[in-house]
RNA sequence: GGUCCCAUCGUCUAACGGUUAGGACGUUGCCCUUUCAAGGCGAAAAUUCGGGUUCGAUUCCCGAUGGGAUCACCA
């Protein structure tokens, strides 16, 4: 059985790669009829911020891609653990990584190291002033049993540090990136236990992850170099390694990492734009991986179905919003004006209630808008004429070439003759009024350019029809009386 | 600086030795059209550079260059 899981820090909120990195490992067990699960590494306490955990499976929940194991929900304050594995909070797991690192110390894979932080300092500043490798010295690499005796009775802190091998090669096979070696002596003696006792990254992933039985690990590229020490601790403790997969990093427009300096990266960000989890989504998943034809939209399902690791490309992807505002405006015309008039009214604050205004007409007054904006948070914009009419000049009622005698004259006989008909139906209005060019001696519909501007105040707009059937047919009279004054 | 990874239009990418180097976004021309949007049909736009290997390299190898990641008792 396919298990993977997703697992972020508790520092913040949900970054857009890590929603990525996210949908990948949901992808991959999903197609695979395996278990997605949530894990939160918070075993570093001061960079833990209160409401991240609730604010990621927000995010996770809106894009859709909800973990079925681990951290599932945030109730009363509290974390909601589902699964046989548990707990999957790093933070409740300290037994466990202090028993396994004293498997460390007691194989001889791993030693005690009384170092200061101090002396690691200065360590390392001679090295860099050195232009020489950083890294552990191994001063406490081997020591011999009577003064660690010595020192652990002293009570002097100490941190339990991995005694990487001198010689060899870890090469392994990167899903993505195909073979990877690193030479063993280069690989630092990285710190596993800290003197707090928590451990760190690199011992609480390798013992969680085999815990858990993940396996595929699905992770950025920034972890890539840290992979061989990874490895090699399964090898210490005999366990089987899972697949591993390093994603190509999201980048800026000037292709260093993505960065909040130069953008939003918060899926919140997005959420409160007015974008849409499908658009979002698919967007996402296309940096760095495609089908292999030319196909472009896919729903969540159809990932499920087409994505796979081995298509993913090596090399990191701009985080393009021009692409992204096509497939929002795309998705946006997929849905029916009820959806999206659903989905915009946290848009509009409290005006819709207050208006009283019934949601099968605010329906009618978003399809107005809905294929012309590219987000939800521009509906209560782009709509607002209905509600007031703007302040427009005169000289907007008069099309192109035509003169303001014109316009006036058209107006005049328009109110007439709207008076006299019904206004419910579009396509009824629309047939009645192309025989009403006709019948006028009118030659094409850019008469109507007027009407249009009477009835939206703007330049550019939904038609005359359109608005016309979604405004009371008083306020339409009412409208072509005002221009008539104006002009 | 050490180590590792990467390199096709501005951007996302396709082409697993032989293609007029394909698609999408964006830009742009035209059509449709009462404006806008959408839609339709076009255009401009790329293999980082050198060496090999081969009858033939975007593709394989080497090197250079460039970019990125990482070198914490952070993840």
């Amino acid at each position: 059985m396919i298990r993977t899981r997703f697992a972020p820090s508790p520092t913040g909120f949900l970054h857009v790669g890590g929603l990525r990195t996210a949908l990948y490992a949901y992808l991959v067990a999903k197609q695979n009829n395996g278990k997605f699960i949530l894990r939160v590494e918070d075993t570093d306490q001061k960079r833990s911020v209160e409401g991240a955990i609730p604010a990621i499976l927000e995010s996770l929940n809106w894009a859709d891609i909800a973990p079925d194991e681990g951290v599932v929900e945030f109730e009363n304050n509290d974390v909601i653990e589902k699964g046989e594995y548990g707990p999957y909070l790093q933070s409740k797991r300290l037994k466990i990584y202090e028993q396994h690192a004293n498997i460390l110390l007691e194989k001889g894979f791993a030693y005690y190291c009384f170092c200061t932080a101090e002396r690691l300092e200065e360590c390392r500043a001679k090295q860099s002033a050195a232009n020489r490798p950083m890294g552990y010295d191994g001063h406490c690499r081997e020591m011999d049993v009577a003064e660690i005796k010595k020192n652990l009775t002293a009570g002097a802190p100490y941190t339990v540090r991995l005694k990487m091998p001198k010689t060899g090669m870890t090469e392994f096979n990167d899903l993505i990136k195909g073979k990877v070696s690193f030479k063993n002596e280069l690989v630092d003696d990285q710190v596993l236990l800290k003197t707090d006792g928590f451990p760190t990254y690199h011992l609480a992933v390798v013992v969680d992850d085999h815990l858990m039985a993940i396996t595929h690990v699905i992770r950025g590229d920034e972890w890539l170099p840290s992979t061989p020490k990874h490895i090699y601790l399964y090898e210490c403790f005999g366990w089987e390694k899972p697949m591993f997969a390093h994603l190509p990093l999201l980048l800026n427009a000037n292709k260093s990492k993505l960065s909040k300096r130069q953008g939003d990266v918060a899926v919140g960000d997005y959420v409160k734009k007015g974008y849409l989890p499908e658009a979002l989504i698919n967007f996402v998943a296309f940096l760095g991986w495609n089908p292999g034809d030319d196909r472009e939209i896919f729903s969540l399902a159809e990932l499920a179905k087409e994505f796979s690791l081995e298509k993913v490309n090596k090399s990191g992807a701009v985080f393009n919003l021009e692409k992204l505002d096509w497939y929002n405006k795309y998705y946006l015309r997929q849905l029916s004006n009820e959806q999206v008039a659903e989905l915009a009214l946290p848009f509009f604050g409290n005006k819709i209630k207050d208006l009283r205004l019934k949601i099968e007409d605010f329906a009618n007054v978003i399809g107005l808008e809905k294929e012309r904006v590219t987000t939800l948070a521009e509906l209560p914009g782009a709509v607002n004429f209905i509600f007031e009419l703007p302040d427009y000049p005169a000289e907007m009622l008069v099309f192109k070439k035509s003169t303001t005698e014109e316009a006036k004259k058209v107006l005049g006989e328009l109110l007439v003759w709207l008076e006299k008909i019904d206004l419910k139906d579009k396509n009824d209005l629309e047939k009645q009024v192309i025989q009403w060019i006709k019948d006028n001696g009118y030659t094409n519909g850019a008469v109507l350019w007027p009407l249009r501007v009477a009835l939206s105040g703007q330049d550019k707009s939904p038609g005359p029809f359109e608005i016309a059937v979604v405004l009371d047919k008083d306020e339409v009279l009412r409208r072509i009386q005002v221009a008539l004054a104006k002009v």
